[in-house]
DNA sequence: GTCAAGGCTGACCATCTGGTCAGTTAGCGG
DNA sequence: CCGCTAACTGACCAGATGGTCAGCCTTGAC
């Protein structure tokens, strides 16, 4: 996002409301679901007319595809920034975006519910795969770092495992340790050998926020309140 | 299910009315989801007036749970049956039970359709573990059939893979070979030997149906159309 | 200060959905 | 054949939801 900055106030009022009803809209997708969601529940939290919801999106799905977009990309992009560095090693490159992803999930609950709930547009485990998807897992097992016979069952087994435990974690069902043992599984998984798995997902993960320009504010961790909700 | 059988014709009617809704349910819900399934959808999916429906039910949840514990009763029992001589191997239960839930979700697409999408009371992971549950991992640990840290994690993997699995067998993107391997990497991941994961996981599997009495029809492998709908 | 442009507002409308109920029909006992 | 009970039917109602629009307010140019 970030569209060439804006000039003068009134394109800064524009992009507040539109600002705000995106975050309404992750924020009441995390706690309902889409299906449950409403147009005027998301004006109501972003406290805008419903009207004004027309002047930016045509409707509920063109607001969850933005939505969906804008967190694909912001966390994309933070991926290949924290993985290219480390391109030459599949195994830590598939480490760290599982454990930076799990990490984001957990730690901003409101990104994690949304993800988790904005339906079949946006998925954890896709994310976790990194970067560059399962392209990464593919050259892993072309040069010989990862051993598993079948590349699409690894990414299956590699995504479900990581949206379950998003979903557990963010349930409060599992201790934080549960990320790295989980990373380090699935290295395990892929044939790293044990020791080597052990050690990559016990490396230090930078902090959190975007890893280039500090300037942007880290966004209060808010809490989740109980999902579900009609009939 | 199958409560003190029908006495009278005017029984039979009621009951059929009854099994008629539940099972235009599982089929819309299944190809809708849900939250995007009305009641109308149900009613005349099951050509029955909408006024019938709360003669049987008292709401939209109510038959959803309805269904729901049909499901799980039926699959748990069978579970049950299929996996009770193989008790003294936790390997092999888990084994069988695996792949029956996979090859019933997969073979029956309404079925998986149903399970994947009726919400947070039901869950295929969840189910595959087996009539006992997470008991019957825990056993394993102990007996040192397994070998493995921490439970939940294990059963968190397990799960997660197994939806994931289920998901994308049902939209055609893995052979079925994959069920068989999954429940074998599975096994592996647990700890049990090589060989014995790649045995186990080869052994014939009764055919499908209930194991019990086979007078009940194995009921038609419907197809499974869009899914999606709504805005 | 004045004015035009564009965003914002909330009342308004058409439609849909859950749920009700008076009336109809089927089945059973006599 | 008759009458009673219980299930079935579908028109109907109230509330919620998506979407529209005429008017208001903010902003920036002059």
């Amino acid at each position: 996002m970030v569209t060439s900055e804006p000039r003068n106030r009134a394109d800064r009022r524009r992009l507040r409301t539109r600002a705000a009803l995106l975050t309404a809209a992750r924020q009441v997708i995390g706690s309902q679901g889409v299906d449950a969601t409403t147009i005027q529940d998301i004006t109501d939290a972003a406290d805008v007319a419903k009207g004004s919801f027309y002047n930016h999106f045509s409707g509920a799905d063109a607001i969850v595809r933005a939505a969906v977009e804008e967190t694909l990309a912001e966390l994309g992009e933070t991926l290949e920034v924290l993985t290219e560095p480390l391109r030459d090693d599949p195994a830590r490159v598939l480490a760290v975006s599982l454990r930076h992803t799990l990490r984001a999930c957990v730690q901003d609950p409101t990104l994690g519910w949304f993800i988790l709930r904005a339906g079949d547009l946006i998925e954890v485990g896709d994310i976790a795969l990194g970067a560059y998807g399962r392209s990464d897992i593919r050259r892993g097992l072309e040069s010989g770092r990862f051993h598993f016979d079948d590349v699409e069952l690894a990414c299956t087994m590699i995504a479900g495992s990581v949206e379950a435990l998003v979903r557990r974690r963010l349930k409060g069902e599992l201790p934080p340790e549960a990320e790295e043992a989980l990373a380090a599984h699935l290295l395990r998984l892929l044939g790293v050998p044990d020791g080597d798995a052990q050690a990559i997902t016990e490396e230090e993960l930078p902090p959190l926020g975007d890893p280039r320009r500090t300037e942007h504010e880290p966004g209060p961790a808010q809490t989740n309140p109980d999902p579900r909700r009609r009939s």
